[in-house]
RNA sequence: GCGCCGUUGGUCCAGUGGUAGGACAUUGGCUUCCCAAGCCAAUAGCCCGGGUUCAAUUCCCGGACGGCGCACCA
């Protein structure tokens, strides 16, 4: 048994956060759905928070802009993304083992069909037939078996009848891509600048597990950082110091394990390629200390070879060890201009900024500007083709224009056929033009945040169990800031005005900006425990000696010391302990 | 999607062919001057559909959901 209770032997980390109302199945009533959960209060708030923290470090702090896209977008959008046709995965499950398999590949291996992906599935299934492929678990054939596709995105109809298909976004980033054009102009034209979104995506996957970690709808915290690839660098010497906990591909293929790095190191011995993805990299791992990752079970790993999407040159991800499984947290991408350019081929908007040089450049080009008053009657419907060809040439500096006299032939293939050209009717020149710039088509690096399972982890990293007077407590660890709740206010007993004044105090907390909840059920240790459990750090009672003089006690709720001080220094006490003070500096200690 | 196992108050579990019991939690009361105390009481449950049966929470079939393994994870 390896499972979490070996190392939370009173409190599971899911029945905690059903009972206490953190994450739980949605639709329950109905049966419940795979995939989908709802934040209960305690949850949604601390999921708030972590998003609160992230929007502070990687949109505030840098001064990068963030955007609301829509969840649904046309089709056409995923046609440029590649999303259509790498998430349409064609499954063949074999009728005598059960083994499903991509039959796509099936195909690709044993044929010398080099992209069986884009083929119907009636052709792949006929190949099967053909080829006599077997089933590669047990061996039996599958020729008949049906190729059915599974496409992970939802699809939708827009509009009424069935006017126009559009899916749910499977990542938030094409929402930015897709708004690139509008947002550069907001941008003044000016690179580098980044465009964030915190949102919901969704992917229908075929097996959803363990918890939030594999969910049908989720929340992304993605930054885009469009920079010029030329010029651009990010600003390393900030993160120079920051140590990295990396697991680089070789140490994975190797026998290697985690070798830790500072920024500056991994990109000095070229473990990061990449030095924007090494600059996330050190930037990230600060904001994941601040919501509660623990470092020590944390990572940052490099995808293998084989493991990289087809337009990503280097990429790392975020990983932190919960119940026993590395789970990716966050990846870094450097994407380079492939979504761009992808949009760029098929949307009608321009998807490069205009980079002005600091000078004008003046430069020689070799230009042609044909008569096509000739070309036309002699080359007929080819003499388009052939000008585009002659005009590439010259700009080519193809060696034919060079001492080129008016009786040369000059040699032309256009449309699969030889032509030759007489140069009288090409005029062919070189000719000075001022450039103030070029168009660039920005390069993206991508830190991508899986927001449900940084919240995961934070409460599983989170989650404690000590012994307090004998008794085995179980009490959330969260930094005070992402906490649901700052602070718990109690009557020692609800008594003797300790009730009225328990709750003037709660309501004065809230007032000076503070999550305040207020209770009085039960004996006070059972009230502690409740506010331990829902990782609320600090505690106030108000007891006899409160009606006398004004003063309560201030419990911690990691060490459950306690210290008395006066009613009046209560709010900025909180305050300050929130961010870091100590808890000595603000009154005495009790008993 | 496949295989194995499972599903009983809010939570965690026990149990049964004649509709169920515990622990913890919750609420009210008594007690209690700071860490899940005690006493009294209350609230609250057999995942859904079909079949077998006089009778199904229990047995059978299907489904949903969950855990694990396989596959999948652009």
């Amino acid at each position: 048994m390896s499972d979490a209770s070996d190392e939370h032997p009173e409190t599971d980390l899911m029945e905690l956060a059903k009972r206490r109302g953190f994450f739980f199945q949605a639709s329950e009533a109905y049966g419940g759905v795979a995939g989908f959960y709802t934040y209960g209060p305690e949850g949604a708030t601390l999921k708030q928070q972590v998003e609160d923290a992230w929007r502070d470090r990687f949109v505030t702090r840098e001064g990068h802009m963030e955007i609301d896209a829509p969840t649904v977008m046309p089709e056409p959008v995923f046609e440029a993304s590649g999303h259509l046709d790498t998430f349409d995965d064609m499954i063949v499950e074999c009728p005598s083992c059960g083994e499903s398999h991509r039959a796509d590949h099936l195909v690709e291996d044993a044929t010398d069909v080099a992209d069986a992906e884009a083929l119907p599935t009636e052709q792949v299934e006929a190949l099967i037939v053909d080829h006599g492929l077997d089933c590669p678990a047990c061996g039996e054939p599958l020729a008949g078996v049906d190729v059915t596709d599974f496409n992970l995105m939802f699809e939708t109809a827009i509009g009424p009848g069935s006017s126009q298909a559009g899916y749910l976004r499977p990542e938030t980033a094409q929402g930015i891509f897709v708004e690139f054009s509008r947002l550069k102009e907001y941008a003044r034209n000016q690179l580098p600048f980044g465009v964030a979104q915190i949102g919901r995506a969704y992917r229908n996957e075929i097996s959803p597990r363990r918890g939030l970690v594999r969910v049908r709808e989720f929340t992304q915290a993605e930054l885009e950082h469009f920079v010029d690839p030329e010029t651009d660098e990010p600003p390393l010497e900030r993160v120079a110091d920051v140590e990295l906990p990396l697991y680089s591909a070789d140490a994975q293929q190797g026998d290697g394990d985690i070798e830790t790095l500072t920024v500056a190191e991994a990109v000095d011995e070229n473990v990061v390629t990449s030095d924007w993805v090494a600059f996330y990299l050190g930037l990230a791992r600060s904001f994941y200390e601040r919501i509660g990752v623990d470092m020590e079970r944390f990572r940052y790993r490099q995808h293998l070879p084989g493991e990289l999407a087809h337009y990503a040159s280097d990429c790392w991800d975020a990983e932190a060890e919960v119940d026993g499984n590395w789970i990716e947290i966050t990846g870094f991408a450097y994407r380079g201009d492939y979504d761009l350019s992808k949009h760029a081929k098929y949307a009608d908007a321009d998807f490069t900024v205009f980079q002005q040089y600091d000078d004008p450049v003046t430069v020689e080009r070799a230009v042609v500007d044909p008569d096509m008053s000739v070309l036309g009657p002699e080359f007929g419907s080819a003499a388009g083709d052939i000008a585009a060809e002659l005009d590439r040439m010259a700009a080519a500096g193809d060696e034919q224009f060079e001492n080129l006299s008016d009786d040369d032939v000059i040699r032309v293939e256009a449309n699969g056929t030889a032509w030759g050209v007489p140069a009288d009717a090409v005029d062919y020149h070189v000719e000075e033009v001022t450039e103030a710039g070029e168009h660039v088509t920005p390069h993206v690096v991508e830190p991508s945040f899986g927001v449900d399972r940084l919240v995961y982890t934070v409460l599983d990293h989170a989650l404690e169990t000590d012994e307090v007077d004998g008794e085995t407590r179980s009490y959330l660890g969260l930094p005070a800031e992402v906490a649901p709740t700052t602070v718990g206010v109690f009557p020692l007993m609800s008594k003797d005005g300790m009730d009225d004044r328990a709750r003037d105090l709660a309501g004065t907390l809230r007032q000076a900006g503070l999550s305040a909840t207020y209770d009085d059920s039960g004996a006070i240790g059972r009230r502690y425990r409740r506010q331990d459990e829902v990782g609320t750090p600090y505690g106030v009672t108000v007891d006899y000696e409160t009606l006398e003089n004004d003063t309560v006690t201030l419990r911690d709720r990691d060490s459950t010391d306690q210290i008395r001080l006066s009613v009046e220094d209560l709010p900025a006490a909180i305050t300050a302990l929130r961010t870091g003070g100590d808890l000595a500096d603000w009154g005495d200690p009790v008993e």
